[in-house]
DNA sequence: ACATTGACCCGTT
DNA sequence: GAACGGGCCAATG
């Protein structure tokens, strides 16, 4: 089990039409403002790997990914529209309504115990 | 074992 | 509101 292992699990979590920011995945995966490692283990990922990589984009709610990474730049979000995600005319998405939160079910009241 | 790299996030100016 | 810099860790050559 190492490192990246728990961020390919973490990943794999993410609900189909929901994405994950780089943060949320290095939080959820115990890994507190290590978003970077979250970038550099999917950049590793095998695409074989059952990892829905795609799923996981920036805090700016871009999608980021290498040039060099296979096929090409329009492959993840091609991935991502067949989930049912929409992409602004920035090629953005909108992370209020996308954004995977584990605890969804929190509260119908949602935020009310503030300050 | 050392140095380099690599798909980021946050706070401050 | 936008731009800039710093920090962090692991894998690779």
């Amino acid at each position: 089990m190492s490192t990246y292992e728990a961020i390919y699990a973490v990943v794999r979590q993410i609900p189909e039409g929901k994405v994950a920011t780089y943060g949320q995945v290095a939080e959820l995966a115990n890994l507190p403002r290590q978003a970077r490692l979250v970038g550099y283990a999917l950049f590793r990922v095998d695409a074989a790997s059952d990892v829905p990589w795609h799923r996981v984009i920036n805090a700016k709610g871009e999608i980021s990914e290498s040039p060099f990474r296979q096929g090409g730049d329009y492959l993840q979000r091609s991935r991502l529209e067949q989930e049912g995600i929409e992409f602004n005319q920035e090629g953005k998405i909108n992370l209020r309504e996308y954004r995977w939160q584990p605890d969804q079910g929190l509260g119908s009241d949602g935020e009310k115990t503030r300050c």
